[in-house]
DNA sequence: CCTTATATGTCGCTG
DNA sequence: CAGCGACGTATAAGG
């Protein structure tokens, strides 16, 4: 339940998957409850330099030469070594517990919702399946329109070309099954709160329909959607 | 050049990409040279629960009831708002410029034994030119069979359904090439540590071998081995 | 516990 | 700047 922050001049290397070497710098070491360490510099974005994930043990030791060190090992091999030789700030806090992240927005919700009204993709559309099995992975939904044919989706936050490949994968595969391609051939419509010019070119050069969607739209059809407000 | 590292009861709020919610809570705010600010609890692993990337601006202001507001705004609409009740600590420390970070990977060394080693894959075959140019890109390994036929090789540390993809584009161009089908087809095998069953079912659907490699195998068989040791 | 898909992914390279 | 691939990816959800 303690945070342990610490600013050192100090030498890391890591050895585990790869091998990474720090030189001697001044850096940020947190060092959280379950023994992990994070070491950052004043740059980058959130990702440190260094670090070990949990779970871990960190020992605190000293050279030969009489320089502190912190040896952390992890769960495989893994190990990160931390010579330190001047320590700026060092300093432990009582955080307690934190009660968690709340998301909105993220591709669940957005499938949800169109579950909800698939109408909204194409008139008549209407819900077989969530998740819908095949063997390379499931179809976000699996739905048939309004002459009874099936149709395919395939929803992502972002459209972009990945997801048009996806999509292509599965109609290959649900298109070898006489139980869907009875009436037809299986349609896809890929489903995206914005669609790249590039995805939109390689999809309609596969016959599939794209559908931008407006999630705020969609949310407020919900009337479930108080749930998810804060 | 300075980061600033707090600890404070708060509650974070961010829009953008998405939007997510902090209850109020201790936390550790550590706020970097560039203005970007990180959110860690006391748990997980080195992601933090909620940050700002930089580049983007903090604003210290304060709401109408007196409490203190931090307002990080970023290069598009995206806002990080944190509401703070009580600040626990508070220090500002010079950290000076980073030298960086010094890797030695995996997945390029892979690529080098193979090419030294080709016969591990599948019998008789042998090198003919690695990093082989194509339109789209080069391919890892073009080899050549006991029989003469042409083989691509896409090699991955993690064998994962994009390889495959990317492989079956390759193969697709290759064997648009008179001066390689001469004989046959361009025949693909996909190596990698590790192949997932996904990747593995696509890759066979495609007529693609698997080929999973033992790394430390290979090393053995490797004389020059001992220079990449240290 | 293993497998799969998502991510405010981030990071680095190349055209 | 965009696009693409790799990552010590992390992380959540489902079988």
């Amino acid at each position: 339940m303690v945070v342990r922050l610490v600013v050192a001049r100090c030498q890391v290397d890591y050895a585990g998957r790869l091998t990474a070497h720090l030189p001697m710098a001044t850096r940020v070491l947190m060092i959280k409850a379950d023994g992990s360490v994070l070491v950052h510099s004043d740059g980058g974005s959130y990702k440190p330099l260094n670090w070990m994930s949990p779970p871990c043990a960190l020992r605190e030791g000293s050279t030969e030469d009489g320089q502190v060190e912190w040896t952390v090992t992890g769960k495989t091999d893994d190990t990160l070594r931390i010579l330190i030789e001047e320590v700026l700030h060092d300093s432990s806090h009582d955080l307690g517990v934190d009660p968690g992240l709340q998301k909105d927005g993220v591709e669940k919700h957005l499938q949800e919702l169109l579950a909800e009204h698939p109408a909204t993709l194409a008139d008549g559309l209407t819900l077989v399946r969530r998740e819908f099995p095949t063997a390379i992975g499931p179809v976000d939904l699996m739905c048939r329109d309004a002459e009874g044919l099936s149709v395919a989706v395939e929803i992502k936050r972002r459209g972009e070309i990945d997801g048009v490949e996806q999509l292509t994968r599965y109609l290959e595969l649900l298109n070898r099954d006489p139980l869907l391609t009875g009436r037809g051939a299986v349609r896809g419509i890929f489903a995206a709160q914005a669609i790249k010019p590039q995805a939109r070119v390689l999809a309609e050069d596969r016959g599939i329909t794209c559908a931008v969607v407006d999630y705020d739209a969609l949310r407020g059809m919900d009337d479930d959607a108080e749930h998810r407000l804060f």
